[in-house]
RNA sequence: GUGGGUAUAGCUCAGCUGGUAGAGCGCCUGGUUGUGGUCCAGGAGGUCGCGGGUUCAAGCCCCGUUACUCACCCCA
């Protein structure tokens, strides 16, 4: 074999196929992010480094690429290497989400946008994870953000938003499983955990329903967190669902965050709401609610996101309240049914390899100038091959060029796909 | 970072118990076929991922390595 040329690792091409489904479904998103009323904006795919490693982003941070200084000599290296730290000679890295770089983009712009602002963004992200199934080193995320609305309102629409885009997708099973950070905070208190002790705690409990309340109870256990009925209340909650709220409000529980959950569910009888008092998200950042995409034949999330009043005033200085809601772009595109994608008039003139070009572009001329998309196909041996690939790159109609016609309307053409 | 699987023609894959490399599709050529979506014949194309080892002999066995892939961790 020659030599395998692959993209980079956790990277991929896209032939025109899926390349094609792939427009057509930003497409609605687009739209339908639009008719719920946010404006799209774009950043760049860098960031300064320290910007990126300010702490807000979790996990995520270690995942970013680094993108070297230019002009780096044997003694910046002898510098870094008698620091110990190699990042000493990035000055920028690729985003790891669009939720830093939205909120760099306030701070900078905030005198020009609304009181509250409505973002879309649509871009890819890098992370310097193994790939697998469902996870790629570069990939799209859809994000929508409301920035300077403190209310449940920012929650609500955010979430009807993108049940709506689920929805003009086509793609059914979804639901949206939701909790919020002040119920781990009351239950963590309510256990008598300390307060350092609660990011900790909290990656243990998000283990649940892997290694199950006891496994959860032991693992605090081992983290010097050890109180009574753990595992009880672990297990008499975790499935509970809307039933923990509407059967009587724990003594733990927190009030505000339970009164809210309450009213985002009233004003979004269409959604498929899920409450989960075990639902905690990886992210540091969020302060409120949090919630996630669920469907069912997936081990995992295909979007989360909630609430992280603190993050924006990191870069700005004073706090400007905000939330957002990602679709992790990959993870839904699959899933999509094989839609009918509109079929547009094309049309495929096969001709002999001594054509003139004159000639066919003249013909090529006319049926562009109708509003045809016309490709022109030097015959080959194996017709049959030539036909059905047209067909599959979307073109309904055919004529083979015979002697002496110089006007399309001379052409007879025939329906592909017979 | 930790495990498992895979690696043979452009693509999808056979290749038995070690014995000189195969098919289908695609491609090229010639013919055939009513302006032609058919069929026939022929042809090109392979350091069997890479490097070592065992053996008279390795695509096959052993060790290492790289890539791809699936899973874990974590995530979209």
């Amino acid at each position: 074999m020659a030599q395998t040329v692959t993209p980079p690792r956790g990277m991929r091409d896209f032939l025109p196929a899926d390349k094609a489904r792939r427009e057509h479904a930003l497409g609605i998103i687009r739209a339908s992010y639009a008719a719920h009323g946010f404006d799209e904006i774009e950043t760049p795919v860098m960031e300064d480094a320290a910007r990126l490693h300010s702490g807000l982003g979790g996990d995520n941070e270690k995942l970013a690429f680094a993108v070297m200084k230019r002009g780096l000599g044997a003694e910046d290296l002898a510098a870094a290497a008698a620091s110990g730290d190699v990042l000493t000679l990035a000055d920028l890295g690729l985003r790891f989400d669009l939720t830093v770089p939205l909120a760099r983009f306030y701070a900078t712009h905030r005198s020009a946008l609304p009181g509250v602002f409505r973002a879309i963004q649509i871009a890819p992200v890098w992370r310097a994870e193994r790939p697998q199934k469902g996870r790629y080193r570069q990939f799209v995320q859809c994000d929508i953000d409301i920035i300077g609305e403190a209310g449940q309102l920012a929650e609500i629409e955010l979430i009807g938003a993108t049940a709506g885009t689920l929805d003009a997708l086509g793609l059914t099973g979804c639901s949206i499983r939701i909790n919020d950070r002040r119920i781990l905070a009351a239950l963590l208190a309510h256990w008598g955990v300390p307060e350092k002790q609660y990011e900790r705690a909290l990656i243990t409990i998000d283990k649940l329903d892997k290694i199950g309340a006891g496994g959860v109870a032991e693992e605090l256990a081992g983290l010097g967190i050890a109180a009574e009925g753990i595992a009880e209340t672990l297990e008499s909650i975790a499935n509970a669902g809307w039933e923990l709220l509407d059967g009587g409000v724990p003594a733990w529980l927190d009030q505000q965050a339970y009164a809210e959950l309450l009213t985002l569910r009233a004003a979004l009888p269409e959604v498929e709401l899920v409450f989960d008092p075990t639902l905690v998200r990886g992210m540091g950042y969020y302060t409120g609610t949090i919630f996630e995409i669920a469907h069912p034949e997936l081990g995992y999330s295909l979007g989360g996101g909630g609430r992280y009043d603190g993050m924006i005033g990191r870069f700005l200085g004073t706090d400007v309240p905000a939330c957002g809601f990602s679709i992790g772009f990959e993870r839904i595109v699959d899933l999509l049914p094989e839609d009918a994608t509109s079929m547009a008039d094309a049309a495929v003139i096969v001709h002999e390899k001594d054509a003139l070009p004159a000639e066919l572009m003249a013909l090529k001329r006319q049926l562009v100038a109708s509003g045809t998309r016309v490709r022109l196909e030097k015959r080959s041996k194996n017709l049959k091959a030539l036909l059905e690939r047209a067909e599959a790159d979307g073109f309904t109609r055919f004529a083979l060029l015979g002697q002496g016609v110089t006007d399309a309307g001379q052409l007879e053409f025939k329906p592909l796909g017979g």
